[in-house]
DNA sequence: TGGCCCAATGATAGCGCTGTCATTTGCGGC
DNA sequence: GCCGCAAATGACAGCGCTATCATTGGGCCA
């Protein structure tokens, strides 16, 4: 086109905005992050200079500057699992219209891998944290703690939080599935999850109310997380009157498995999922589970990653919702 | 602890590593990012020191100076929508290991945020971009041309794209169940989805096959795309028999719709879905779906990203799967 | 009319790293 | 015993911005 130094390179540079349209680099940040401070005429003579020369700022060049990224780093398990999906939506959207981005990272329920994408996560100083859990190494703890920025743990209420917390109490889901098995006059429960922590609190709270309720003690059977192990898990689930699935996607399986073996649901055996996705409502026979506003989850995170101020312990509690498989 | 520049502020530097290790600052950096290069005694005496003041190397600065940000940025409709969750997961399972991080941001089939999301991703100067689908504006389009870095549109094949694809013929699989509904002896066909450009071409290609089968001509609903607008529609599709909803939530919901109103499927209706979420497979009746590997349209689109060499237009396809809705 | 204040703009220095050369040291071969 | 070379380490400059002061030039009031 022209002669312009950011015909030299691809991507031209403030420096070269400014040139362009005779003012000084300082003003061209201005006009980027401070228009009202640029008198009208100079702000369009830059941003003119701007648009011929298309220039991208560069965030990386600012962060370093100013020390701020503005960016959060989100942690989750896996994003295969529809039942955080709504978590990062929610932290998402309640993020980016304030022009914070995302760093999005799995540790895919492995501990050491968890460790390493904290570490890197946190290599790319993001202004907040958010994980779904708590760390799972004390290297993982120490970590977050030393970055000094907020950290949101979700999903849960730890005992002994880094800092904020938007969660529900897993093991009082729990609870809440044998106590109403329990009044369903349901005698012979199990319970079927993964090895996490949050799904064994949830087993530890139904185990507990189970035995308060006199009923025999629930088995529980450690699958792997797809709603294909649920499938496979109603053979091994015969005699058994009452499930609770740790989410909802084993309990859609374990439908399916029941549905193999011939087995009544509700009539034979009470399934009670975790989540609440929206197909539950639109199957039949709907499923019951426990509640869990994952958006809300996230919404709420995002929010205690902005202000410092009010309580920083927020527990966005569930409900048991029955419909008809148990 | 001592009186080491680290107690100044909170992060230590490179530098503050580099004092105490008794070692100059870039041989701390070739402890982390080349440690062959460095002596193991020093190394070991380096790498005490970073433990002892837990030192996480700072990326941005690193990024700024090396002109590399290890980063991708990953641009969806919406994460909730499950239908993308395996993608996104696909992406991030071949990116990570590599040391790659993922800015993810979400457009809500917004054309305007999108824009707005695609200079905010292209600010952080990731090392590629991946999009589900193509750019809505011309400005985005620009925008990625410009950015010289590899470019991967997913989840369809565009015409005329601006660098990778990873992706399936839309109007194709539109084409497959039509013809699938016209051989099985259904005439009056419909189509529920969003006005999104994707099930638009699905739309055309199950428009022009029904036509060319001599049914007449189909119905289209132009729905909101949460599963609860496919339960509602199943009121205004009565006479119809053969319905292909633009994707599995909506026949989820539109399947819970059609029990409401007494319809059996797949006797008075046949229902035909896209994405063949895991769930379907589980429910009763079994939904028909036209399979769409997501996890695998993320690999390939991780991969495109990180070597310009071999093919870059890649169609992984699709296929219909028939179980027990139609 | 002089002084003061605010609006508008700029100069300077540096954020925490890494690329690109040096420079130093040890060691084998002739 | 000296030269040359590779291994190990370092000096320097600079990535593209922004924080933090200046500095300039009216406009307005006493």
């Amino acid at each position: 086109m022209d002669d312009s130094p950011a015909t030299t390179d691809g991507t031209p540079t403030l420096a070269q905005v400014a040139e362009r349209a005779g003012v000084s680099p300082i003003t061209v940040s201005r006009v980027v992050r401070l228009p009202d401070l640029v008198a009208a005429a100079t702000r369009e003579r830059v941003e003119a200079a701007m648009r011929e020369l298309g220039y991208v700022p560069n965030l990386v060049a600012g962060s370093l500057a100013s020390a701020r990224t503005r960016a959060v780093g989100v942690l989750v398990p896996t994003v295969a699992n529809a039942i955080f999906a709504d978590t990062i939506q929610g932290i998402s959207d309640t993020l980016e219209p304030l022009g914070y981005a995302v760093f999005l990272a799995q540790s895919h329920y492995d501990d050491v891998r968890e460790e390493k994408m904290l570490s890197a996560l946190l290599a790319r100083r993001p202004e907040a944290l958010i994980m779904v859990g708590s760390p799972a190494t004390a290297a993982g703890a120490r970590m977050l703690r030393r970055a000094r920025i907020p950290v949101v743990e979700t999903w849960d209420l730890p005992a002994n939080p880094i800092d904020a917390v938007a969660g529900f109490d897993n093991k009082a889901a729990g609870v809440a599935v044998a106590r109403h098995f329990a009044s369903a006059g349901r005698r012979k429960l199990a319970f079927i999850g993964g090895d996490e922590p949050r799904a064994g609190r949830r087993w530890a709270g139904f185990y507990q109310a189970a035995q308060e309720a006199g009923l025999e003690p629930p088995l529980r059977l450690v699958l792997s997380r797809n709603a294909g192990a649920g499938v496979a898990a109603a053979a091994d689930l015969t005699g058994r009157d009452g499930v609770f699935a740790a989410n909802d996607a084993l309990a859609f399986g374990l439908l399916a498995g029941l549905r193999l073996n011939g087995r009544g649901v509700p009539k034979d055996v009470g399934v009670v999922g975790l989540g609440d996705l929206e197909i539950g409502r639109l199957i039949f026979p709907a499923l019951s589970t426990v509640r869990i506003d994952g958006e809300a989850i996230g919404q709420t995170a995002g929010r205690l990653t902005l202000s410092r101020e009010g309580p920083r312990q927020i527990d966005l509690g569930f409900s048991l919702v029955i419909r008809e498989t148990g």
